[in-house]
DNA sequence: CGAATGTTGTTGAACCGTAAACTTCTTTGC
DNA sequence: GCAAAGAAGTTTACGGTTCAACAACATTCG
């Protein structure tokens, strides 16, 4: 008798949150980048220039930029190399370790920063805080906080 | 006097969760694009499958297909011409409007459909159902449905 | 009717992300 | 010390998404 893995499905009220969570993310993804192109941003530089602008001299090691941001690294080196010509961050060398690159905010990427964050604010405020009720705010918090710490 | 708008700050619970937030739907996606990986789908073409395959005829028109995966038409155009040369997609000219196109799901597509599911079922139980509390999922739905709900 | 307007779907170019190879440097372990 | 292994960043090529323009058809309304 061979013991086959029966898939266990989700059941009716499973599947119809699990997709409500695809539309509601979606539709979260959708405004918050609506709104940041009016600063000529997307969310990944957005996030970027935050983490930036909350670290110690504004700057972070490439690596752990990539790691706070969820980014590759490969991907944040193309996205620093653009961010850069536009003038909004810099990059120099790492004096403790000569593999290291620093990437720091410049003083205009800290103004874009200011300007664009009230805006972006109120979005993440329309989009998602202000719609859904309180207790289902905090459980959500708990939610995600639950898939993040499951290790693999 | 200049009434000026003050941004409304997302206090410190409220700052967490959206950082949570945004942690916790990246991790979720990283899971489901790499076991969908292992049959040549990403999620935006297993979702076209999916949608076709429970519609009658395992067919729809390309714009109603693309309301329903939250794809722009060109994006869904590009997609569906990709699939087509895999084989797991057909198109065919809408007979009641002759400027549609219906995109139908070949017995392939199914076959590959039926072969993926389980293994996507499991990692999106893996990812979000089984670490999430269940109140706090049903919470995690009303949440979403809260913000697919407000209209812009 | 018939012109104006809207919808559907596609196209091609530009742009961005991914994946793998690679360079440089550091760390590990004998 | 030194070779092997690993880590940090970058580079290149490729593939997918976006955006704007477009062609074909449908709808609206005077």
């Amino acid at each position: 008798m061979t013991t086959t893995l029966q898939p266990r499905w989700l059941d009716a009220d499973q599947q119809r949150i699990w997709r409500s969570f695809l539309n509601g993310v979606a539709r979260i993804n959708e405004r918050l980048e609506a709104e940041l192109r009016c600063f000529g941003l997307d969310l990944g530089e957005y996030e970027i220039l935050v983490h930036l602008s909350e670290s110690p001299d504004r700057s972070l090691r490439m690596s752990d930029l990539a790691d706070r941001v969820r980014q590759s690294r490969s991907r944040l080196t193309h996205t620093v190399a653009r961010m850069e010509t536009k003038g909004l961050v810099a990059r120099m060398a790492c004096p403790s370790d000569r593999r290291g690159v620093i990437a720091l905010m410049t003083t205009q990427g800290y103004d874009l920063l200011v300007e664009a964050a009230p805006a972006h604010v109120e979005s993440v405020r329309r989009a998602l805080v202000d719609p859904v009720d309180p207790d289902d705010f905090a459980a959500l918090g708990r939610a995600m906080d639950a898939v993040t710490t499951v290790q693999d």
